[in-house]
DNA sequence: TAAAACCGACTGACATGTCGGTTTTATAGA
DNA sequence: TCTATAAAACCGACATGTCAGTCGGTTTTA
């Protein structure tokens, strides 16, 4: 074992690498937890050991991408010293992020939503702190005075849904293109948006 | 029976009200057949008469959806003259209609989404079809002079996105507000967006 | 009186989570 | 270093439940 890790922590890692191989692939509700064992090489017993149901290995996966998404983010937001190219930094982080990871990405946007009842709540949560995010941005540049005020919680809430519908377009096209080539008529579109 | 609708009709348009009622309050996934039966008051074997599998069901349940919007947007677009006022109708239109059919919205919009692989290829006609139309409108548009030319398929992609993501909040919301409230703020983004 | 519509018990297939038992690893004492 | 032993990790058959779809038979309609 590396630095990073203990035993136990690698065998998760592996076990959530398989059952994102066996989301994205099947969806989550046609995967089976003996397909996830099958995969990481592991058996049904051993992946029960380490998480306790099927639902708990789907929300771990789910985190593991927000964290990604999030942190990502913030680190190429925190870069840019001036507020326009804070949100482009943020907006070509994300899209590069997505575009590296299709697999995550489908089970983020695509998977979650209709897994069933019970991650609606976690949905919802995921997309209120990334409009939160958003909204912050947003607000800053208000009070700074790069743009005029304005409904910053629909406009949050607006961004977040073209990207991600550009996103998620990209995510169930059978040969999709490539994502970053949105970029700059996304950024256009965004910005004048808001009035900048 | 009425002018419109035979005793078949009449029965499947039974049968799928009482699918909606059932998919929109358990999800796709956790909704049997049974469940469809008993609610539009017939029996298992009295829904597989009128419908091949649960599947169809669920499909012919989302063609409802995008028959009733895409209707009632063309109708509202036709109805106005002047091309900005088109697109301020069809928003309009569109919010109403989502307001007025939560469970139908939640269904579109979240359920069909991780209902299964087999519908992401419906999923993705819908939105085209969507977004097709909205391009539609955006290059006139620009045809016509209100609006310099741009990236118009990624721009309906982002009007589809901000639209959508709106909506699918409220849907979500345990408490939803008023949709309708989302009208003027949105308007004016997305005009804004383009350029107008 | 035939066809259409409807009924509901039944089948087959499948998947989650459990559990008794086995193997591996870590630790401590001689 | 070697061994004893306990704990952690792992295994996979099975118990349990669920449900889509079928089918022989019944009722309604034309």
């Amino acid at each position: 074992m590396g630095v990073t890790g203990s035993k136990a922590e690698h065998r998760i890692s592996k076990i959530l690498d398989a059952a994102l191989e066996v989301f994205s692939h099947k969806g989550y509700r046609d995967s089976a937890v003996d397909d996830i064992a099958t995969t990481s090489q592991t058996s049904k017993g051993g992946v029960y050991f380490h998480f306790p149901s099927k639902q708990a290995i789907f929300l771990a996966l789910l985190d593991r991408m927000a964290d990604l998404l999030l942190s990502r983010a913030s680190k190429s937001m925190a870069a840019e010293p001036d507020w326009p190219k804070k949100g482009d930094a943020a907006l070509a982080t994300m899209l590069h992020t997505f575009a590296d990871h299709r697999n995550l990405t489908r089970l983020f946007l695509v998977e979650a939503l209709g897994a069933g009842r019970e991650f609606n709540q976690k949905i919802l949560e995921m997309h209120i702190t990334f409009t939160a995010l958003i909204k912050d941005y947003l607000d800053t540049g208000v009070v700074d005075g790069y743009i005029a005020p304005l409904e910053t919680r629909i406009a949050s809430i607006a961004w977040f849904g073209a990207v991600n519908e550009v996103v998620t377009r990209w995510v169930l096209d059978e040969e999709p293109g490539n994502l970053e080539d949105a970029y700059n008529p996304l950024r256009e579109l965004l910005r004048r948006g808001i009035g900048l």
